[in-house]
DNA sequence: AGCACGCCGACT
DNA sequence: GTCGGCGTGCTC
């Protein structure tokens, strides 16, 4: 009798699929397999096992069971874990269930698994294609294949060639055989393009079949190897060159190299030809790559000793910690030390760091501290670099893991520590299914590791301080800068009275100007946030006052100047949409009344920069947002000439507030990042609050006191005030008063549902008969906001509406939430279309 | 999500 | 009279 397993599969549905095991294979909780589902080949994982089959239908059987070495069976030890551990299991099943996200998904965004399997997809010709393949043989004819595949209006490109022209046939040819045939192949040997495979495979001619196999995933380096006995005959210039290269290294060179320094591949084959050159194959070497190490800070202050303290005795079981330390306090050096005492007792840590926050600087820290001990998993990592950290980690060779949100589902054998830096950050929540946020997932997966967990920032989020208030979570404070730095002087210019005063509305105030002037006259750096990207953020027709929007959504086209362009904006520059890159010219003449006056709204960082390179022509300027920041090279290039001097004025949106310790910076400017202060958000106030204390963070890190002019329209708001004063608990105070009044987050659970659909009505429709599901049932402990249209009504031309879901109790809020799936399942609307985010951040 | 099966308008 | 549009419905 055969096994029987559970499988979860990365298919949007909130269920697992049942197999049954092939003979002598024994799939595990845990086990990656491959299944086979309609005639698809899926890589799924297993969830259980059982003896029984099941009842109402017959399992296929599972095609292989993956990750089953032989030595697993030999040893059949405790230490013999399927690729999945337990700990792994169970935190996918908590956000499956906390998140209501299918359990396939979650494992989809766990595990590399897609590197590790290669799917393939064959054709083969069915009985059906045989005879019309033999009656067309006979008549010679051809008229089945007519070439009608195409649309009918538009020819084919080959469709006047006579022979040529007829693919159906070449296809069925190449099939003859009756094997299945690769796609790849069959494309180059008949010429067809996908939809003409499509269309035989609707005729039922062929069949479509994919195969899915593991493959070796380790990634490899190819290396040039001199075959030294091997007599010189004539030789062309280009081989010449890379004989001699390859004599200067020794003999022996990566290909890769040969690449860089310009020397052609097809010139190296010749040789490999021609016997005086061999390729050879070797795993790679494993290297962080282009990091310059730099030492830590040798002693750690008293502060930073008690916290280190405080961490470092936890060890062992699970304990929560809030680490709040003023920005320049150190955090830093206090993970590294917190890991180096975990690596003591032989526990293995995870790191989690923010999007753009792990710069050059911190992997170098790392390096110097742990060298090879560490693995680095971020997003520019292609699948196969990322499958190759994994099974290091797996493999326990590196028990120091540093990453940004996914890092969190690192496979750390011994798991001890879980740092998480700058918890605050938005970056951790993930914008789509699963809907998680690593900060929580860190706690929960510290808990079923009984390890410890640091969740460090200067401005903690209010959920993460409402946890330390509760005692949930252990409070650690670091109130001082490292050396008795000051915390930067702060000078707030009313916007109102600058503009009264001055007579015109100017970008940067004459206090922002003087103070930039004078620090650049010191030798020292100045950075301005300036936090929109593009040039103005909106054109505006003066006759009708209508804004110019993106034909697919609900949002104002950002104009973004060429550089050459002169002086002014004007008509036929490029506008560009912010949420889905539509992109056309300024018009003319506006397009809803046809005035020829539009004029355009707000400056974002490419206007910034302009201005600034006006007021000071001598300054050296750079420019940090999306725009200039494509790849992470980009970033690294910009702060090293910002370290060396190369660069002392800097511009750039929230980007340059992350973390960057660069010790000349004296002055930070913040230009018009308040406007976030009228966003309909409930926490638009602690956003700007914790922006402005980021950045504000930036100044005075070296020797020499900073200082932070920040422009406002809202002098008197009192995140404004708070972060003025870098006072903390004056803002969490008022903070924390609006929020338990608006029943918002820490105070009761928070959930945003999402109806979308390229319909209007459609989307309108379903959201009210959610909306009128709820007045009927009027669940107990759960306020409902809603139905409305959401903030941004049309994203990518798909409508949007939303409810938003308040409750004091977790428990009840999930539950509704499940029922209320379940009714839109019995209204029949489609699950895609609702989209359930559990703990939102943005209610956009 | 895919991808099949199944009922109504534009073409040979 | 066919081709092919995409509206429901299922996947072990």
């Amino acid at each position: 009798m055969p096994l029987y397993c559970e499988v979860a599969l990365p298919v949007p549905l909130d269920r697992t699929f049942t197999y049954a095991a092939p003979d002598g294979q024994y799939p595990q909780r845990g086990s990656r397999v491959i299944a086979p589902l309609r005639n698809e080949k899926l890589i799924g994982v297993v969830m259980s096992v059982s003896n029984t089959a099941p009842a109402d239908f017959e399992a296929r059987y599972l095609e292989a069971v993956l990750d089953q070495t032989a030595d697993q069976s030999l040893e059949s030890s405790a230490e013999a874990e399927p690729l999945l551990s337990e700990a792994l299991l169970s935190l996918a099943e908590w956000i499956a269930q906390y998140y209501l996200a299918p359990i396939g998904e979650v494992l989809r965004g766990m595990l590399p698994l897609m590197a590790e399997v290669s799917r393939t997809v064959y054709y083969r010709i069915t009985d059906l294609g045989r005879d019309i393949l033999a009656n067309s043989l006979e008549n010679q004819s051809g008229i089945p294949f007519a070439n009608k595949t195409a649309n009918p209006r538009k020819p084919a490109k080959n469709d006047n060639t006579g022979e040529e022209q007829n693919t159906p046939r070449r296809i069925l040819e190449r099939l003859a055989s009756g094997d299945p045939v690769k796609v790849s192949t069959l494309r180059t040997a008949s010429g067809a393009s996908l939809s003409d495979l499509a269309a035989l495979v609707r005729k039922k001619w062929i069949a479509r079949e994919t195969a899915a196999a593991e493959r070796d995933a380790r990634r490899t380096e190819r290396f040039a190897v001199l075959i030294p006995e091997a007599r010189l005959p004539a030789l062309s210039t280009n081989q010449q060159a890379i004989l001699a290269e390859l004599a200067a290294c020794g003999g022996e060179i990566p290909i890769l190299e040969l690449r860089k320094r310009g020397l052609s591949n097809a010139t190296l084959q010749t040789l490999v030809r021609r016997g005086l050159v061999r390729i050879d194959e070797r795993a790679a070497a494993f290297r962080l790559g282009g990091i310059e190490r730099s030492s830590p800070p040798i002693r750690l202050n008293e502060s930073q000793t008690e916290a280190l303290a405080s961490i470092a005795s936890a060890l062992g079981a699970f304990h929560p910690f809030l680490l709040h330390g003023v920005t320049g306090s150190g955090k830093t050096a206090v993970y590294l030390a917190a890991m180096q005492r975990a690596l003591d007792r032989n526990l293995a840590s995870i790191l989690l760091v923010p999007e753009i926050g792990l710069t050059p600087q911190t992997a170098g820290l790392l390096d110097a501290a742990f060298g090879s001990k560490v693995a680095l998993l971020h997003s520019a990592l292609t699948p196969e670099e990322r499958s190759e950290q994994w099974r290091r980690i797996r493999n326990g060779d590196a028990p120091i893991v540093v990453g940004t949100r996914s890092a969190i589902f690192a496979p750390v054998p011994h798991l001890g520590l879980i740092l998480v830096d700058e918890e605050h950050d938005q970056s951790y929540k993930q914008e789509e299914t699963p809907r998680y946020n690593a900060r929580d997932v860190a706690v929960m997966r510290a808990k079923f590791a009984n390890a410890v967990v640091v969740l460090g920032s200067a401005t903690p989020s209010l959920e993460t301080w409402h946890n330390s208030e509760q005692s949930k979570y252990k409070r650690i404070e670091m109130r001082e800068r490292v050396n008795q730095r000051p915390l930067p002087e702060v000078e707030l210019v009313d916007m109102r009275g600058e503009f009264q005063q001055t007579g015109q509305e100017n970008l940067f105030s004459r206090s922002l100007i003087q103070q930039t002037q004078a620090a650049l006259e010191r030798g020292e750096q100045a950075i301005i946030l300036l936090n929109r990207r593009g040039y103005s953020f909106a054109v505006m027709c003066r006759a009708c006052g209508a804004k110019l929007e993106c034909q697919n959504c609900a949002i104002a086209l950002t104009h973004h100047k060429p550089p050459a362009e002169g002086e002014l904006a004007r008509e036929g520059q490029r506008l560009e949409c912010h949420y889905c890159g539509y992109r056309r010219t300024v018009p003319a003449r506006c397009p809803q009344c046809d005035s020829e006056h539009l004029y355009y709204l707000g400056a974002g960082s490419q206007q910034g920069e302009e201005r600034l390179t006006e007021i000071f022509p001598t300054a050296r300027i750079g420019r940090m947002d999306r725009d200039t920041v494509r790849g992470r090279h980009d970033l690294e290039r910009l702060l090293s000439r910002l370290h060396s001097g190369e660069i002392n004025l800097l511009v750039g949106t929230q980007m340059i507030a992350k973390g960057h310790d660069i010790h000349g910076v004296t002055l930070v400017g913040v230009v018009g990042c308040d406007h976030a202060l009228s966003m309909p958000d409930f926490r638009a106030a602690e956003r700007v609050f914790q922006l402005m204390t980021q950045v504000s963070g930036r100044a005075g890190r070296g020797e020499l006191p900073g200082r932070v002019v920040v422009q406002t329209y809202h002098p008197d708001h009192y995140a404004i005030l708070a972060a003025a004063k870098h006072d903390y608990a004056a803002f969490i105070e008022k903070e924390l008063k609006y929020r338990r009044w608006m029943h918002y987050p820490p105070f009761g659970v928070l959930a945003n549902v999402l109806i979308q659909s390229p319909k209007l009505e459609e989307a309108a429709n379903w959201s009210a008969i959610l909306g009128k599901w709820f007045q009927q049932t009027a669940p107990q402990g759960v306020r409902v906001l809603g139905p409305c249209t959401a903030p941004v009504a049309r994203i990518k031309g798909i409508y949007r509406f939303h409810l938003i879901l308040k409750s004091v109790s977790r428990q009840t809020l999930n539950g509704v939430l499940r029922s209320m799936l379940a009714h839109a399942d019995t209204a029949n609307i489609p699950r895609r279309n609702i989209t359930v985010d559990v703990d939102a951040q943005r209610l956009m």
